[in-house]
RNA sequence: GACUCAGUAGCUCAGCUGGUAGAGCAUCUCCCUUUUAAGGAGAGGGUCCAGGGUUCGAGCCCCUGCUGAGUCACCA
């Protein structure tokens, strides 16, 4: 129904029509033109004070402090490369009888948040600031909620930041203007991307689109969202990896894909996962794995030094991660026997549930080869690897996509990349024997009746697509959000996604106006009613002779231009009160 | 899904053993022509997340729910 509107919600409402009234819009529909940015002019300045170029600069941006002292004020004007002061003087921007602007629009109406433009010279003030001194000021656009105001001192103690992270993620745009680094988090995620797509362009590879409303969920093992194609009347899932579809696209002919992937999956959400996330996925022909690691050791460390300055070591909480080369590179066996002194190698399954119980991990009855291995170093190896290092040749049973490995059928020529106990990166020397892969996708079927619903799908397209032969190749897929989190310093995926995922938000429903006058109270009483009693419930209570008493009273002390009510009156605005 | 913690002014937070709802910043009025977490004087601003219960009396205690955070479990 109707807004509340606070003090100061209701204040700039009238700010907004005070500058109305004095002829000004406060949503202009001019371009204004600028001649610079903030930061990069408080440092041009500084390096050459006597320039001509800054005798004449044009600024916009939001007010974000006002400090007024009578006839001169200073404000933090912030665009968006940083805060540039103020320096505003009565009698400069209003140089003739009339002080309107500076008196009213600038000290009363304008508010911190308001996009405003201005002219003038840059110069130091007596405390050493670089500061404009504002000749021209236009408002370009009024802001009717009040920001959060967060103060910085001389030390960079913050005070009273903007904190609580549901109103952060639910109201990012109100995070990125008062939290100072939020903006930079994610020009940073974009850094990562761009210097990731330059280093694959350079190898001369395609960045590709693949569908994302797919028939059959295929490349991972993951619960799936499902929606529904009218026209067709079918069930379609949003897609939990690309992997299928750039294999069919490398069978196709071409030499290496890659494609940055929004991908959903229908599970829990924490700290490290958000049901949309983006990985990116590539293919090249002619590799296998230990060529992709080398290629993902070398992307890694180009990425790392775009967006760190050219170091290789970054801080994460309290470690500091070094992506210098070479990784570590270790079997999965050899990190199993190294952590738990057990060796996996040909042991039967009974054997290594046995394992499971001596080392303390829990089992059931569905796990087989591969779950049980997987559990043993996610358990016991995972969480030591803090620096990057290559964890190499998986059980077969846990890679239904990846070629088995050339040495021993019962591993894989697969690798992960972890980083600070946790999966960044996963490749395969692709599977690429159709035979052996409609195998593998059987296995999961009878994985899926045993009742496990991540099992994967069976893709006949591209089992078609793996018979028409795909040369041999090497895949890898890493998980973005996790490698910006690393690379940003933050322990929360919500921290580096714009608009994480939240439950709706639930506004209670306030009552307008409109509410009272189907009670029967006339037009020009009814918002002073529901200011008198709040809400319908509260004023239904009560008896016609109170009501009248109340509403002429307040009447009275708010000098209302009504004529008094009678009680002959009220009587009739509610029938059930009398 | 389990457990723990939190929700009070626009923002950050106090609120004692259950006894009239508080501070700083922001806002409003007045003073102030190079200030800077500007300053000085004064003022206004509240559905204490919601709904029940206990009580003479609940921001506080109990129950239920909502939202968020954290830990664990599940899950790539």
């Amino acid at each position: 129904m109707s807004e509340h509107l606070s003090e100061q919600e209701l204040q700039r409402r009238e700010s907004l029509k005070a500058l109305r009234d004095l002829g000004i819009d406060p949503y202009p529909a001019a371009e204004f033109e600028t001649t610079h940015h903030a930061a990069p002019l408080l440092e041009a300045f500084a390096d050459d004070e006597a320039n001509q170029e800054f005798k004449a600069v044009s600024l916009a941006g939001r007010i974000m402090t006002k400090r007024i002292m009578g006839k001169a004020s200073f404000a933090d004007l912030m665009d968006s490369t940083g805060r540039i002061q103020l320096y505003l003087n009565r009698d400069e921007i209003c140089p003739g009888d009339d002080k309107a602007l500076y008196n009213d629009v600038f000290k009363k109406h304008l508010d911190i948040g308001d996009f405003i433009g201005v002219k003038g010279f840059i110069f130091r003030t007596r405390m050493g600031e670089i500061t404009l001194q504002v000749q021209e000021l236009t408002v370009l656009s009024k802001s009717l909620k009040p920001l959060p105001v967060v103060k910085k001192d001389e030390e960079g103690n913050v005070y009273d930041a903007f904190t609580d992270p549901e109103q952060r993620y639910r109201m990012r745009y109100v995070d990125l203007v008062v939290n100072e680094g939020v903006r930079e988090t994610f020009a940073k995620r974009t850094r990562i991307l761009n210097a990731m797509r330059e280093f694959f362009n350079q190898y001369g590879y395609l960045e590709v689109e693949t569908p994302i409303l797919q028939p059959i969920p295929g490349g991972a093992a993951a619960r799936p969202f499902i929606t529904h194609h009218n026209a067709l009347n079918m069930p379609l899932y949003l897609r939990i990896a690309n992997e299928l579809y750039l294999k069919r696209l490398i069978v196709g002919g071409y030499e290496g894909v890659y494609e940055f992937s929004k991908d959903f999956r229908n599970e829990g959400m924490d700290r490290t996962h958000n049901p949309e996330f983006t990985v990116m996925e590539i293919y090249v022909a002619y590799k296998d794995y230990f060529w992709m690691m080398d290629f993902t050791e070398k992307m890694l460390v180009h990425v790392v030094k775009a967006v760190n300055n050219g170091a290789t070591k970054v801080p994460f909480g309290d470690k500091e991660i070094d992506f210098g080369q070479p990784f570590k590179r270790i079997s999965m066996r050899d990190a199993i026997l190294e952590h738990t002194g057990f060796d996996i190698d040909a042991k039967s399954e009974a054997e290594l549930k046995a394992a499971c119980q001596e080392l303390g991990i829990e089992t059931d009855d569905t796990m087989g080869k591969g779950k049980l291995i997987d559990e043993i170093f996610g358990e016991k190896c995972e969480p030591n690897y803090v620096q990057p290092t290559f964890i190499t040749d998986y059980p077969v049973e846990m890679s239904p996509l990846c070629k088995r490995h050339r040495e021993n059928p019962d591993y894989t020529e697969r690798f992960e990349l972890m980083i600070n106990g946790k999966e960044l990166a996963n490749a395969y020397s692709e599977l690429n024997d159709p035979i052996d892969q409609r195998a593998r996708f059987e296995e999961q079927l009878k994985l899926s009746e045993k009742g496990d619903d991540e099992a994967m799908f069976i893709d006949q397209d591209f089992l078609r697509a793996l018979e028409y032969g795909m040369p041999p190749t090497s895949g890898m897929g890493i998980g973005i959000d996790r490698l910006a989190m690393l690379l940003t310093n933050n322990a929360s995926i919500q921290e580096v996604l714009f608009f994480p995922q939240m439950r709706p938000e639930k506004k209670p429903q306030l009552p307008s106006k409109a509410d009272f006058e189907k009670q029967g109270v006339p037009a020009n009483w009814s918002e002073h009613v529901l200011a008198a009693y709040g809400t319908v419930e509260e004023f239904k209570k009560q008896k016609a002779t109170q009501v009248h008493q109340k509403m002429n009273g307040y009447r009275k002390k708010n000098k209302l231009d009504l004529p008094a009510l009678q009680l002959e009156e009220v009587q009739t605005w509610n029938s059930e009160n009398n």
